[in-house]
DNA sequence: TTAATATGAAACCAAATGGTTTCTTATTAT
DNA sequence: ATAATAAGAAACCATTTGGTTTCATATTAA
């Protein structure tokens, strides 16, 4: 029924290959597999794969177009790590307030 | 010389396991291995892995008190995940424009 | 129509991952 | 002093991961 992902973009995300394929992607609109091949020292097959577990996570979309597939970035399925993120973000916040008071202090006792 | 971290963050937070051990570090200051370990369906041991690859990564610090081992979160990693998230914001900040020029267009319509 | 190109599928492989159990060691409570 | 508790280390194991090579198929160019 529902889209229940194979993959999930933590997963997807946790290799170096496939978050420059996402940054190529985020810099061409659209790419088919031979054109980022390229990029990489291994076999098309082998980004093939990556290409595949990046979809499933829902991170591109892959369209045939003749003889070629074209994948292009999907950056809406980020949405679910920057809501992640969001719960730490408070704690961040608060170091970075306490180091401004520490500095202010040290400011006060010049 | 400098933090040359084993893990990488990205590594880190591809488990489920080792995402909510930082969601209880998360909720409680500090906490040693055995109490966490109450919370998972597995081993003791293999929770104290998962502790290890999320030090490694930076994500948490350990400190021995007696016998026990605590653990506390070290958020500011998070601040490359927060980071490279950055690099794509634009593009669903450009959907979600998008998206509201069409609904006042429709409200325009109606 | 024949050759070249773009890709996917399948079988295979080594290394990494996520778990286990057993054994030791250090610390604390009785 | 002895027993109980907390944890790490080591050896082991099955599955997953990230790669390969080979083969087949569809599309396009000459």
């Amino acid at each position: 029924m529902s889209s229940a992902p194979k993959h999930d973009v933590f997963q997807a995300i946790a290799d170096p290959t496939r978050r420059k394929l996402l940054r190529l992607l985020s810099e061409k609109e659209e790419m088919h597999l031979t054109a980022l091949s390229k990029h990489f020292p291994m076999s098309r097959t082998a980004v093939s794969k990556h290409l595949r577990i990046l979809s499933e996570a829902g991170l591109v979309s892959e369209r045939k177009v003749g003889r070629e597939t074209r994948y292009r970035l999907q950056p809406e399925a980020l949405l679910e790590l920057k809501e992640w993120l969001s719960q730490y973000e408070q704690f961040w916040e608060n170091k970075i307030s306490v180091l401004k008071h520490f500095v202010e202090n040290e400011e006060a006792n010049e």
